[in-house]
DNA sequence: GTTTAAAAACTATTTTTGTAGTATTTAAAC
DNA sequence: GTTTAAATACTACAAAAATAGTTTTTAAAC
C-alpha cells in the first residue's frame, strides 16, 4: 500500500465518507479555504495512480470512487501508531486511555459484557 | 505544534527514544540505508528551528534533546486518529481491537481491574 | 451549427522535503 | 604551532508535493 502525503489523505478521508464522488463533491467537503479545481482534480487522478482510486465515467466526467478500503488503510495505520507509541502493546494503550481519564472503568466493563454477548 | 515531515517525525521518535542525541548517535539508531551525516545534521537543525529541538554545547559539538514532550505530540496525534478513523469514540476504538481479536475479554478485565486499583 | 459552460488534459510554478557536497571551524594530537 | 579529524555552517540541488494557469474536449443550450 502506497504512501500518501498529508494532503492525498485528507482528501481520501473525504471521498471514503462521500463513498464516491466528482472533484466538486470533494471540494464542496473539504474545509475552507477552499482549493483550487484543478489542485484536486491532479490530486485524484495522483490517488488513482497510486492505486486508491478509480473512476466511472458519467458523459465525460469521473466520478471517482475508492478502490483501497477505509477498514484497510485503518488496519496498516492502527498497527503503525502502535508500534511508535504504544511498544506495540494493545494493553499500553488502553491503559494510556483509561489514565488520561477519557474512559471510565464502568465504561470498559460495559465495553467488556458488549464483546462477550457479540462472541456467543 | 508545528507539523512534522515523515523523516522528521522518524528522527523525533529516535531522540525521544534516547532521550538526547549527538547527530551519530540519532544515525546509529536510524535503519539501514544510513543517511548522510549532513542530512540528519539539517534535519536536526530544520526539529530546532521548529521548536521540537534544543541542544547543548559541548567542545563544538552539539547534543540535542527534545522540548516538546513525546507524550504531548502523541496526545495531538491520538486525538487526530480518534476523530478520522474512530468516529472521536472511544468505546468505537476499543471495540475495534476487541473485534479484530486483538486483545480478549480476560484481558480487558484484567486492566478494568487494574485501573480500579489505580484509582483508590 | 454556433455558443457556452464545465470538465479533463496538459503544463508550469512554487514550496517543502530529502539529500549531500564544499567550506569553515574547532579542538585535540603531535 | 602545524596537522588532522570531526563537527557545524553554508550552499546547492533533486524529488515530491501542492497549487493553479492555459488549452482542449465535450456536451448541452440556443
Amino acid at each position: 500500500m502506497k504512501k500518501l502525503s498529508r494532503k492525498e489523505e485528507e482528501l481520501m478521508q473525504v471521498i471514503w465518507d462521500l463513498e464516491k464522488a466528482f472533484v466538486k463533491d470533494a471540494i464542496e467537503h473539504l474545509p475552507d479555504p477552499k482549493p483550487h479545481y484543478n489542485t484536486i482534480a491532479t490530486l485524484m487522478k495522483r490517488l488513482e495512480e497510486k492505486g486508491y482510486l478509480a473512476h466511472h465515467e458519467y458523459g465525460g466526467s469521473y466520478e471517482y470512487y475508492p478502490v483501497i478500503k477505509k477498514e484497510s488503510y485503518k488496519d496498516t495505520f492502527m498497527k503503525k501508531v502502535l508500534n511508535t507509541f504504544f511498544d506495540n502493546s494493545y494493553l499500553n494503550m488502553l491503559a494510556y486511555f483509561a489514565k488520561e481519564e477519557k474512559i471510565s472503568p464502568e465504561e470498559m466493563k460495559e465495553l467488556v459484557k458488549m464483546i462477550e454477548k457479540d462472541k456467543k
